[in-house]
DNA sequence: GTCCAGTGATCTATCTTGCTTATCACCCGG
DNA sequence: CCGGGTGATAAGCAAGATAGATCACTGGAC
């Protein structure tokens, strides 16, 4: 049991507010209050030092003790100090100030989702400390539900999750086929999806109801066919790889066709009537405020 | 009437408290009360937040919530503060922190007075601020008793000053005679005050009941003759001229005999029974804790 | 010298706050 | 399914804070 404080903030705020009229009966009007409790208060605080006056009330004139006038600015300080907190507490209440962390699926930064993230986060002065990391959306779904993370970038959509895992959509963006250099389809201007039936596919790893595969599979449950589905892999960058070595075809975001690899060609499929969606996934009723700011700049209707 | 504070130190201490054990039970045995004292104080100052909560309280697992880590340095800091305002009101209150305005009249810089006044006041690793000034006896007596001065060494005695003004004696000196370097005693290794009847004295501007002419004068009477007053000067400095030039011979305060001036001799008188002692003159029960202090350093048997 | 306006201190009643004890509600391990 | 552990709740009490009325003293006006 550590050595306790022996005067309150509003013994504090009282001696401040007279040392600067030297007058209890306006200060005690600028705390609005009586001035018997400036009286009081004052003697509270005169008490907790041992009876060291603070001033000479010589009925007159009030003045400070030399007592006083060493403690005045300590106490002023306080009173900053204690204005200070309340001013934090507001911001990290409304989520202007503190801490955020996120993850991402690799294929997000290509979308330039990070750069747009950083940008709402410092909306308005706002001082975010944000932790960031890369993270298959499989992973993401565990710590997120486990509140480990506070949100995550996925690729829409999510099955099999609990429903107080709700997403917004931050990102839409058409599907594009990669095709080897010497594939009869490479250097076409682009490709309807009843030409793809034989193709050997490349496909992601991850099975073919949540992200990038379901909306893939959808694509071809569309034109009719279930794809051959050659190899699998867990990036874009490797599944671009294994076209540009001739492996098969694949379906990728458009913005994983910003990797210029080997000559691989990126057409436009003509009749896709999906698009792939890059999400935020994170718990209903969000209880960090930064989050909940977040929410609030990307949809402000939400 | 500005912006009031809505929350108080104890509540600030509380949050702290817990949030350093997570365990209300523990936090509350640390602050030396019952349990339910901390989820009331919590929740008040949680209210005092527009309700954001500062924990989550999972019955079995208490955690920061995201605005509590947000807040938990502030007020720590705060709570630092607070203590700090303690301390210096407990060193201000003692006098080992804090401001003094003493002065001294000219004679007393000769004696060194000035460094061990130094000295006092650094005892102890005390921070005080130390405002000094020459001033002249009489004029120190005026500001002390205004209270615009807390202290003054002078030449004692003093005569015809309230009775709430004291003194105490730090450093007592023999008196010599200064005289001319072709005056008929320069070069004698003494002088007995009986050989002076018939000099011409140069004497301080001061009457003949305070200070060092009071001592001088008192001299005399023991050798049974009223010195004949030739000239006057406020200074030693300004005497010790007079006296070079011929004008007459002074009795001097033998600190005042360092000024090797123009040949002057200083003789030490064989019969004297009188001393010059300075003094630090002050007002009865001071106000100042630092004056408060140095007389208690000065001489702690008071 | 006397009086009066101004100002801080004091008194008392009332209301609020903070604490305590007792008890409840709930989680979790055995 | 039970029991230990933990935080929340309830009720009562003591201390603290405030308002309003009044007192007491100062210092200037005249």
């Amino acid at each position: 049991m550590e050595k306790q404080l022996t005067a309150s903030l509003r013994q504090y705020e009282v001696f401040v507010a007279i040392a600067e009229r030297l007058h209890f009966g306006q200060a005690a009007a600028h705390l609005g209050v009586a001035q018997p409790a400036l009286t009081q208060q004052l003697k509270h605080l005169e008490t907790a030092f041992d009876g060291a006056l603070l001033f000479d009330r010589n009925r007159r004139r009030v003045t400070l003790t030399e007592f006083g006038r060493a403690l005045l600015p300590e106490a002023r300080a306080l009173l900053q100090q204690a204005r200070r907190v309340e001013a934090v507490a507001e911001a990290a209440r409304t989520g202007e100030r503190g801490r955020i962390e996120l993850a991402y699926v690799g294929s997000a930064s290509y979308a330039g989702i990070l750069g747009r993230l950083l940008r709402e986060l410092r909306a308005g002065a706002a001082d975010v400390e944000l932790i960031l990391r890369e993270l298959d959306m499989d992973l993401q779904i565990a710590e997120i539900v486990a509140g480990r993370l506070d949100a995550g970038f996925v690729r829409l959509p999510l099955s099999g999750v609990p429903e107080t895992l709700l997403t917004r959509t931050v990102h839409t963006e058409d599907i594009l086929l990669a095709v080897p250099p010497d594939h009869r389809l490479a250097g076409l201007p682009s490709v309807a999806m009843a030409t793809l039936r034989e193709e050997n596919f490349i496909f992601s790893h991850l099975g073919p109801d949540m992200g990038f595969a379901a909306c893939a599979y959808q694509l071809c449950a569309d034109a009719g066919f279930a794809p051959r589905v050659a190899h699998r892999a867990a990036q874009f960058t490797a599944i671009v790889n294994f076209v540009s070595a001739g492996l098969g075809v694949a379906f990728v975001p458009a913005s994983a066709a910003r990797m210029k690899d080997a000559g691989v060609s990126f057409l436009p499929i003509r009749d896709a009537k999906v698009q792939s969606r890059i999400g935020l996934a994170y718990l209903r009723d969000p209880s960090n405020p930064v989050l909940r700011r977040l929410l609030d700049t990307i949809e402000p209707e939400s």
